[in-house]
DNA sequence: CGTGCTCACCTTTTT
DNA sequence: GGTGAGCACG
């Protein structure tokens, strides 16, 4: 298929009437204000660029102003542009933020997306090459996981020993470094299931090709198959891309930089943007190394670094520039800044989580309230970065109950949920009858009588004559093969679903779903399930029909939806913001509380169990991600108890403390646990015992005392803080439902006494009667 | 075929 | 400690 030369509208949204209120003519102006470093990224326009841009030194504006330098001296139209990013929010912003600069002309910019939407267009262009058709399904882990577990059920592998996640994390991995089955090293080759993992990676990706399918690693691997096996394929695309660029460079996976280099290799007119001290991703298959080599893989290559920082004040920048110098494998780069000194980064020693999350939220709430000295500060201005999700449990419990306001950034996302797969699975099946995966996840839902002894005959047959499941379901409900009752649901089903697909040709999209959700009986069996969560799915199916109305046919809805894993979600409110360090990238913050500073928990001990030096060094860019997000204030905390897992464990502080420059640190004491603990000198020889500088220091017995102490099972941090009788349980009631149901008598340490007037999931409803006034707000709760 | 219980798990996450 | 998965049971 020939590429067109126009810009594709129907790939690119429609532009915004904001977008084209605030279009205007390139002007010259776009290059103003920018530092000289900045300058020199936007305007080397010709041959391989590679940018090392810090934290907080305007990369984006970079990346934009030089894509519209590129436009407006003509060098290339918006079509001949290949920009990439990683997610889609870095590429939606990349768009709005060019549409305002140079206007509409920006939406010709139909290569600008993520590596993944930009692979999957190419793809369906050239499927045939390797054996898809165009209009091939893109499946999530879900289905990939289920198709695995059916591979590794035919071939009689053991899956408790022999877990489908775990071949579908080793086939991500091969296929994140460019391996084909062929391609395999030995050494890989020979993994899994005593050495059958090569002969099952071969099995599977067999079965994506019958069920005309491909999982989010083929993608970019059947764009290196098709570019490496057919030289005018890639000649027409070197043709087509005059300028490539790339975001986060440092993140690239193997087959993404295979990708880059072969696009390149012609014009070598390739610009990364990235920092190399910021490389967070590893586990993912993201290689620093990338970066590291660009100038030996791109000879003749310009270097330029953006040093200069707008974000943070000195003691910030400087605190984590001396955390990340520790750092062996790194370009280099010295951050500076014109800002004034500002605070100190702010250390403590806390004796437990629960005290470490009282003593963070009484911060916030003096903030909040502001002071003389220091201007009172939103609720959004804050954030809360913790290096794993189990951490966030102690803050959520608290702020519930001291009412702040806070949003968990994260969490499971919107298409992920059931009710909204089962939906795109009836869609899916519309579409393209042989998606089988789509086939067997509602074949049976709702319940209508076509059990597992059924579907496995079905799939028998259907494997036997290599036929697609709805082929061969067809088949089975001629025979009498089947019980009556059997056979009739079958062909019902059947018809219902030629129905649709008849249908689909004539009425809207979303009209489709809703007339889908209604005549199978989906939506009528969620209204009589009485299960908590019945009521949240029925919205939820509500929102994604009103979420379809957006896009112009069903095709370009599925193929959206499979790409972009999330949904927009509407302005954010004046929260706290409590999230990991990783969700943390790219964000900026006025106070910022980096809390679990201790080793074991951060570096994660399994980071560096796994992984070594070099899983110590990712976590110490993490550490250096986390206090660079700070703009004003960054305080980093520790405890000398937590409870793991629901054990209680003694702490130390994380190395990464004493790799702070004194300088730039501020030791606070409020608590009267500081420092190290024992051992911890000889450990990591650390500095702080010398400097006196914190507390009482290594000296003072107070850090082993508070660990001993806690382990004869009396300490102040497991008090109730407020007055009132009763344990603080959670946020979210525990999954087994049975453990609470409505009626139940709950004990709230604020509001007292109440009822559970709601089961939602993992939440509960509370209603308490005190003051004879009905206050309904999540959870807390005391069992029994 | 639907439910209740025991058990093993427990970092980060995008596409 | 909390959770989902898988299995045994009715």
């Amino acid at each position: 298929m020939p590429l067109p030369d126009s810009p594709d509208h129907a790939a690119t949204p429609a532009p915004r009437i904001s977008d084209l209120a605030r279009a205007r003519p390139p002007g010259p102006d776009y290059l103003e204000g920018l530092n000289p470093e900045q300058r020199q990224a936007v305007e080397a326009i010709d041959g391989p660029v590679l940018v090392l841009a810090g934290a907080g030194t305007g990369k984006t504006r970079v990346l934009t102003t030089r894509l519209a330098h590129i436009l407006a001296t003509g060098k290339a139209k918006p079509w001949e542009l290949l920009a990439v990013t990683f997610t889609n929010k870095a590429a939606r912003e990349m768009r709005e933020r060019i549409t305002a600069i140079i206007g509409p002309t920006a939406e010709g910019l139909r290569w600008l997306g993520t590596f993944h939407s930009i692979a999957a267009q190419i793809l369906r262009r050239h499927a045939d090459l390797v054996g898809l058709k165009s209009n091939y399904t893109i499946l999530d882990d879900d289905d990939q996981e289920r198709l695995i577990k059916q591979l590794l059920a035919a071939e009689n592998i053991d899956v408790k020993r022999w877990t489908p996640k775990h071949l579908a994390g080793l086939i991500d991995h091969w296929k994140n470094r460019g391996w084909t089955p062929d391609r395999l090293p030995p050494a890989e080759a020979s993994q899994f299931a005593n050495g059958r993992g090569q002969a099952l990676y071969r099995l599977y990706q067999e079965r994506l090709r019958i069920l005309n399918a491909c999982d989010f690693g083929d993608l970019l691997l059947h764009n290196l198959t098709i570019f490496t096996s057919q030289p005018d394929v890639l000649a027409e695309f070197h043709n087509r891309f005059r300028y490539i660029l790339v975001d986060e460079y440092q993140d690239t996976n193997v087959a993404q930089y295979l990708w880059l280099r072969l696009l390149a290799q012609s014009r070598q007119n390739i610009c990364c943007v990235g920092d190399d001290d910021q490389s967070i991703y590893g586990w993912r298959g993201a290689e620093v190394d990338n970066i590291l080599r660009f100038e030996r893989d791109f000879p003749g290559s310009t270097v330029i670094r953006l040093e200069r920082n707008y974000r943070s004040t000195s003691h910030i920048l400087a605190a984590a520039s001396g955390l990340i110098a520790t750092n062996k494998d790194r370009l280099g780069k010295t951050l500076w800044t014109e800002a004034d000194g500002g605070e100190k980064v702010v250390v403590r020693g806390v004796w437990d989580g629960e005290a470490e999350s009282r003593l963070i939220a009484e911060e916030i709430e003096r903030a909040k309230r502001g002071s003389t000295d220091r201007p009172a500060r939103r609720y959004r201005d804050v954030a809360i970065l913790v290096r794993a999700s189990f951490q966030m449990r102690a803050f959520e419990e608290r702020f519930v109950m001291l009412q702040i306001p806070y949003t968990v950034i994260g969490g499971p996302r919107f298409f992920e949920r059931a009710e909204i797969r089962d939906a795109h699975a009836y869609l899916r099946l519309i579409q393209s009858p042989d998606d089988d995966l789509a086939f067997e996840r509602i074949v049976n839902v709702p319940k209508r009588g076509i059990g597992e002894t059924t579907v496995q005959k079905l799939l028998q047959i259907a494997r036997a004559q290599q036929v697609p499941a709805s082929i061969a379901a067809r088949q089975l409900a001629l025979t009498d093969e089947l019980a009556a009752r059997t056979r009739t649901a079958l062909a019902t089903f059947l018809r219902d679903l030629d129905r649709w697909r008849a249908e689909a040709e004539r009425i809207a999209h979303p009209r489709l779903m809703e007339m889908v959700l209604e005549e199978s009986g989906y939506t009528d069996a969620l209204k009589l399930d009485r299960t908590p969560t019945a009521q949240t799915r029925l919205e939820n199916l509500k929102e994604l029909v009103q979420s379809m109305g957006s896009f112009e046919d069903l095709g370009s809805y599925l193929e959206h939806v499979s790409l972009v894993m999330d949904l927009d979600r509407g302005p954010a409110a004046d929260a706290v913001q409590i999230m990991t360090l990783h969700s943390a990238k790219g964000l900026e913050f006025p106070l910022v509380f980096l809390p679990g500073w201790e080793e074991g928990v951060f570096p994660s001990q399994r980071s560096v169990d796994e992984k070594g030096e070099k899983g110590l060094e990712e976590e110490r860019r993490l550490a250096y991600v986390g206090i660079t997000r700070a703009r004003e204030e960054a305080r980093i905390s520790f405890v000398a108890n937590r409870q793991v897992y629901g054990r209680w464990t003694s702490q130390l502080p994380s190395r990464f403390v004493d790799e702070l420059p004194l300088a730039n640190v501020e030791a606070a004491s409020e608590t009267g646990y500081y420092g190290g603990g024992p051992g911890m000198q000889q450990q990591h020889g650390s500095r702080w015992d010398e400097s006196s500088s914190f507390g009482d220091g290594y000296s003072s017995p107070g850090w082993r005392r508070a660990q001993e102490r806690n382990y004869r099972g009396s300490h102040p941090g497991r008090q109730p803080v407020l007055e009132g009788e009763g344990r603080l349980v959670a946020v979210s009631a525990p999954s087994h439902s049975s453990d609470y149901a409505r009626g139940d008598r709950v004990f709230h340490q604020k509001f007292g006494y109440g009822e559970v007037t709601g089961v939602e999931g993992n939440k509960l409803t509370v209603t308490f009667e005190k003051a004879g006034e009905k206050r309904v707000i999540d959870s807390f709760v005391e069992r029994g």
